[in-house]
DNA sequence: GATTAACTGAGAATGCATTATCATTATCCA
DNA sequence: TGGATAATGATAATGCATTCTCAGTTAATC
């Protein structure tokens, strides 16, 4: 009933995918489900520096994201620098990190 | 004129600590200063994620950002772990990374 | 000191994501 | 089929950072 594609998707995409598949979809019904989903944890919230909100499905597996400066996609990205703790000041205790690369896609490359 | 500490602060904080300095300075000359600040390369604007955007002194080194998820404050990270670009999926080219640590600040862990 | 130009602060206006409102429509069950 | 209840869409309202507006003030020039 929401087809959520692979990489993560503002409200607004969200509402025009869905509307694609069935004309009339609001944006509040959008919000609506969106609220749910990520009340179950189903959805997560991803919002990237200087972009707005974006929502994916929720995955097991730890990962980033690659944010593609000429289309303005955002990609996710399986792997991890690892332990970052090491880099916080002495007497900090790091919970999480976020990681995000900027560059140019693969189709963005070529 | 513009005292900035050293952690990155929100233009509602740069506008109180001017206010403290020179009562009666108006939001809209902070944004005006730092409209100046940026362009001229001595500020940066610093976004993390889900939270309002952030000015700090344009330092030379390559550094990032820690927030404190008790607090609230964000404090400089010099550290950086490095070669981030082999995460990318093939055929994408990194350009540049941010990187965010959440977690508790040393004032606050105690 | 008078005139002009640049700057300032207060508050209105804007843009945007999100939420609330509410009349309408679909669903369910007797 | 009818009536109660829940879901929906359009749109207005909200909250927020930021920008605009404009009258008043300061600074600069002659």
């Amino acid at each position: 009933m929401l087809e959520v594609s692979g990489a993560p998707m503002r409200a607004q995409e969200i509402q025009d995918a869905a509307d694609r598949g069935a004309p009339g979809i609001g944006l509040a019904t959008v919000y609506r489900a969106l609220k749910w989903l990520i009340h179950s944890g189903d959805v997560v919230l991803v919002e990237l520096p200087g972009d707005t909100p974006r929502y994916e499905l929720a995955h097991q597996h730890h990962h980033h994201h690659f944010s593609c400066r000429s289309c303005g996609r955002v990609f996710e990205v399986d792997g991890c620098p690892g332990d970052l703790a090491k880099l916080a000041p002495q007497g900090f205790a790091v919970e999480s990190h976020e990681v995000v690369l900027y560059g140019r896609c693969a189709g963005c490359v070529s």
